[in-house]
DNA sequence: ATGTCAGAGCTG
DNA sequence: CTTCCAGCTCTGACAT
């Protein structure tokens, strides 16, 4: 252990207002602790499960700590679900990651050797099955998850605040201000999930009965399908061929003669035969059907909510994943049924070309943040006359933060090379670091993970005196492939630490607004049924769910969050981060 | 019968 | 040539 949170020898008071550490105590108890500036806890307290929610609402009334709490999966869910709302935690679970893995600290053994905080999340299932698994979730809690009790929890802190307080400088006010957003993330994804996205089941089926006719029988094939199906068959020559078996399929197009190594749609196009349009017809309404046909709503919608699973910090870059549901893969087609409850509206938000504004804003290239300032950035590029057309431009930047080679992408970036030196040397750079096995840091200090034994294996067959010119090849693709990587994640993961300080300037100012006197939502949960909130988020977009009275404000607090959130990564900068905004009853399919 | 894998397609 | 980064989920095929 490197500090000691319990009190030292100066017995003056721990004021509350700093840090206030949540766990389980002696029996079922919960005890809280406060942890003033310099790591001194004063005296703890304890109370049962039942008085938390009191507790932490007078807690917040009067000094607003920031909570210190295992995982805001297993803490945050009981509260809201009395009406509480906090403003701000630090769940070590999502912390001890980061910190675990950043180059900017230098003793992350210490943090290594506490495997016990190295959990992934919990999953969740459907709702339809929800009620079952709640008993299910304590048993098979403890072996799965972080520890939740008060003296672990204690002790992870005081780790993590030891650690911490060795990074000096700027990368210690990075790493500080990334650890503060991603908990703000965990509190958004909680709430988001508790007041749930409107969700419009009737408009919901209106599309599907128009693209695949009337709900069948379980387990039966809809109308058009069908239908599609025959004819298929018809100009195959295949009769009953059965269309979801990609061997099957792939014979029956072989023997009409339609020459295809898969049956993946890019491969389909480019063959001539009255086959096709039906096949790519039929594969579309099929995808639709599987992914986000009537069964998924009978699994995911309730009460008019669909609520997502989201999982913070569940991808490499800290991009957010999704658990169950696909909240993330939601089809464009379907974004109409995202529908405000009546008395609301939805503000609907994304920042454009996020990617490269931040690429821009991290390597300080001047010209690139010029392109972009005040205007759509790939016209900027066009109008330098880098490229001939908006296309060329964004082709040309993609292939640049991909790492493209080939094709017209690989063509183009040279161009780029020679307009934005700066930005292109830091991606070349991370993807010279990846190449030779290194791993790279994001703006705020989320590192990558380095490559896996199998890699440095491959590597090291091509170098032996006895290696083929296969194993150099595949050396080479395994280098260039984990390049791409590293390039990538640089400016990925940058790019969700914008989002997420976005994310946290929104919610906060939302929260900041007053409650609505008019009307209130109908399933959103006590603690969003009368204020504007967050309802949904994807990467780089965001959509609010308000009502009317207070739309202008949402939408206002939306453009001041992404203002805020840019000066808070990159200080003064020349780049900016202009948003598109929509206030409307539904979500646009873009 | 149960578990794992590859293919396909949806998102940014 | 085989487009390139990060994901999730469904399906049929295949292994145990």
């Amino acid at each position: 252990m490197t500090a000691d949170p319990s009190p030292d020898a100066s017995d003056a008071p721990v004021a509350p207002g700093r840090w206030c550490v949540l766990g389980r105590g002696a029996g079922d108890r919960i005890g809280a602790v406060d942890v003033d500036a310099s790591g001194r806890a004063g005296e703890p307290v304890e109370f049962t499960p039942a008085e938390l929610a009191a507790f932490v609402r007078d807690r917040e009334a009067c000094s607003a700590p920031r909570w210190v709490w295992s995982d805001t999966v297993h803490w945050l869910p009981r509260l809201l679900d009395e009406g509480v709302r906090i403003e701000r935690c630090h769940d070590l679970r999502l912390t001890h990651a980061i910190l675990r893995g950043s180059e900017f600290v230098s003793d992350r053994l210490a943090l290594a050797e506490a495997t016990e905080w190295s959990r992934a999340p919990v999953e969740t299932e459907p709702e339809s099955r929800g009620a079952a698994l709640f008993d299910l979730e304590e048993a098979a809690d403890s072996a799965r998850t972080v520890p939740h009790g008060l003296a672990e929890a204690r002790e992870e802190f005081a780790r993590q605040r030891a650690v911490l307080d060795a990074v000096s400088g700027e990368p210690g006010a990075r790493l500080r201000l990334l650890l503060a957003a991603e908990s703000a993330g965990a509190l958004v994804a909680a709430e988001m999930r508790a007041a749930g996205l409107p969700w419009d089941s009737e408009e919901h089926d209106r599309i599907l009965r128009d693209a695949l006719g009337p709900r069948p029988a379980r387990g039966a094939k809809p109308a058009r399908m069908g239908e599609l199906a025959e004819a298929i068959g018809r100009e195959l020559g295949a009769r009953n061929l059965s269309i979801d078996s990609q061997p099957k399929l792939l014979g029956a197009l072989r023997r009409a003669g339609i020459d295809v190594g898969s049956t993946s749609r890019w491969e389909l196009a480019e063959h001539e035969h009255p086959a096709i349009a039906p096949l790519l017809q039929y594969k579309k309404l099929a995808r639709l059907l599987s992914a986000n046909g009537w069964a998924w709503i009978d699994d995911w919608v309730r009460e008019g909510r669909y609520r997502p699973v989201y999982v913070p910090g569940g991808v490499v870059t800290g991009r957010w994943a999704s658990s169950g549901g696909g909240a993330l893969q939601i089809p464009r087609l379907l974004r109409p049924v995202i529908r405000a409850d009546p008395g609301w509206m939805l503000v609907s938000a994304d920042v454009s070309q996020l990617e490269p504004r931040v690429l821009a804003a991290m390597s300080g290239d001047r010209a690139m943040a010029a392109a972009g300032r005040g205007r759509d950035l790939y016209d900027g590029i066009v109008e330098s006359g880098i490229v001939e057309t908006r296309q060329e431009a964004k082709i040309a930047v993609l292939g640049a933060m991909y790492g493209s080679t080939t094709g017209d992408s690989g063509r183009l970036v040279p161009r780029l090379r020679r307009s934005f030196p700066r930005a292109m040397r830091l991606v070349d750079e991370a993807a010279a670091a990846g190449e030779r096995g290194g791993i790279v840091t994001t703006w705020l200090g989320r590192s990558s993970p380095a490559p896996s034994a199998e890699w440095f294996e491959v590597q090291a067959r091509a170098q032996r005196s006895g290696a083929t010119a296969a194993d150099e090849a595949r050396a080479r693709r395994s280098a260039r492939d984990f390049g791409r990587f590293t390039r990538n994640f640089i400016v990925q993961g940058t790019a969700a630490e914008w989002a997420l300080a976005w994310l946290a300037e929104t919610r906060l100012r939302l929260s900041r607004l007053p409650e609505a006197r008019g009307a209130r939502a109908t399933a959103s949960g006590s603690a969003f049924s009368s204020r504007a909130h967050l309802a949904f988020f994807l990467h780089d977009e965001v959509i609010v769910h308000t009502p009317i009275e207070q739309a202008e404000d949402a939408a206002a607090a939306v453009e001041a969050a992404a203002a805020a959130a840019g000066r808070l990564l990159f200080g003064s900068t020349d780049v900016d981060f202009p948003l598109d905004v929509r206030v409307a009853e539904r979500a646009a399919k873009h």
